[in-house]
DNA sequence: CTAAAACCTGACACCGGTGTCAGGGGCAAG
DNA sequence: CTTGCCCCTGACACCGGTGTCAGGTTTTAG
């Protein structure tokens, strides 16, 4: 297909496929023209890219684990692991950062609802 | 205390003491000369905006969250209540994408681990 | 008094994924 | 052939918290 609708059918832009292909996250084969053309797989391979990406990996590292994903072997495994045990534990931490924040969202909430009926004023607002 | 104990006490750089200053995240009183004083409290105030920005929060979103933190009224508890319900949501999201692929992440080391009992080598690495 | 350490302001750089513009092909439908 | 849409490359901008350098002042220790 054309890097239209594989922008379309995968959620992102046409400019970020691009940016892919220059990061080695995607592959394509080019018509005589030079036109790119992706296979149907690369719809679930992009999918793949935008869920690391929502994760903090940068486009380095995904290039890193992709072939572990789609291309498996004894070859690439063993250094892949590290990394892999790497990025798990940054994304625990970001996790409990994200609790932690939360948490005190919430507290602040709950006193900012102390103080309006600390303080109710005759007619707040009717509806 | 000055700027560089407070930087000390609450793990973050001077740099960004005075960046958060300028963002309004922080106040000091001036010496005669010009040099910044803080009080004790700031050094939680400080890990307060670290805890923030930890979770992806902007400057521009903090400093209008403080006042709730720091000087709650009825006055600005209102407009801080959907601004606080919005981080919440996002962070919860954001806890979700990291959900999802910090299990991808354990698939592939699965699959990795796998990969590397099915064709094992006869003398991998000695030491 | 002097030297070192700490502070001041201002400015520029960085990262990295994405938006966007410019200027130029390719290709199907009419 | 023309029209219109999609595609190409290359380049610049952005965000926003932080690092860092320059050039200068203040404080503190000896």
């Amino acid at each position: 297909m054309r890097i239209g609708e594989l922008a379309a059918r995968a959620g992102v832009s046409v400019r970020s496929l691009r940016y892919y292909e220059q990061r080695g996250l995607l592959t394509s084969t080019r018509t005589p023209s030079g036109q790119r053309r992706y296979a149907e797989g690369d719809v679930e391979r992009v999918r793949f890219v935008q869920e690391l990406y929502a994760a903090g990996l940068s486009s380095g590292t995904i290039a890193e684990l992709m072939p572990c994903r789609y291309a498996p072997s004894r070859h690439n495994s063993d250094a892949t692991l590290e990394r892999l045990a790497h990025e798990r534990e940054r994304i625990t931490a970001q996790i409990d950062d994200l609790l932690r924040a939360r948490d005190t969202l919430d507290r602040m909430a709950l006193l900012a609802r102390a103080h309006r009926e600390t303080l109710p004023v005759p007619e707040p607002v009717a509806g």
